[in-house]
DNA sequence: CTTGACCCTGTAGTCACTACAGGGTTTAGC
DNA sequence: GCTAAACCCTGTAGTGACTACAGGGTCAAG
């Protein structure tokens, strides 16, 4: 049952490089683990699965505090889940937040975009940076 | 006409911090200023100009490489910009792809967020990052 | 003449990795 | 038994675009 896998296999069943691995260990977010002789780290399943955790986490823009957070209250199951609700809610409006923020460059960004001028003295975008009102304006 | 702006005043007039101007003259896209005797750098107005062309390009998202060359495409008017918007399309593509990661995102979130359950065991959130399927998919 | 607001340099910290350099170990094939 | 490839180790430095000191010097007002 108890497995024994190298940081390479590790990195390969979870997804999540090797260095990184070893960032995580040395940032707390996963056990010190085991050593051979030689000193290579063994690994077991649960491992795999606390690994997995924090890439879903990463995956949905959690930062590793936050996922440090999350990961305590998976290591309580019998407490609340109140606080991860809350880590949802205000991750999701920073999501949102940052959605807006991209469109609205997006829209500047799709009007300048097509510029056919042959001189950069009338390049939309030069334009617009420099805040000159000549014939980008429509 | 030639007024002399300290970096104080310079920071105001662009809306960019003190700490950053003098980063941006490392990273060599602000030209080297003159100085006081007592060694304050001098700025003029078109540090200003410069300096807010750098800050709508930061604020459209471009990064410090594309302004430079962005720069270099101001200051020469009569060169076609077709690499300007060749800069603009590519720009946009990104805050597209961008965008529709960030979509993806809050979706998952917009489902796990609003959990009322008693224990952390049957949080949504948890279950989500544990990939246990529970109670929370619907 | 002192107080406070400004300015200087240089360095280190942020975030989440990523990329070496310079080694040691294991494994597969011959 | 030997060699080469593929793996592992530590430690450090780099990424982008700032931001935040520490530890000083300068200037203007009252």
């Amino acid at each position: 049952m108890q497995q024994k896998l190298t940081i390479g296999m590790l990195s390969k069943q979870s997804d999540v490089k090797v260095e990184t691995i070893r960032y995580y260990e040395r940032s707390g977010l996963l056990p010190i683990p085991t050593r051979s002789a030689s000193g290579y780290r063994y690994y077991d399943g649960e491992d795999v699965k606390r690994l997995r955790f924090i890439r879903r986490g990463r995956s949905l823009g959690f930062g590793l505090e936050e996922i440090r957070s999350l990961l305590q209250l998976a290591d309580q199951p019998q407490q609340p889940c109140h606080e991860a609700d809350q880590l949802v809610q205000a991750h999701l409006a920073e999501v949102d937040a940052k959605i807006r923020d991209l469109q609205a460059i997006r829209n500047v960004l799709e009007q300048l975009a097509g510029c056919q001028s042959q001189t950069a003295a009338h390049c939309r975008l030069l334009e617009a940076l420099e805040e000159r009102v000549c014939c980008s304006t429509r």
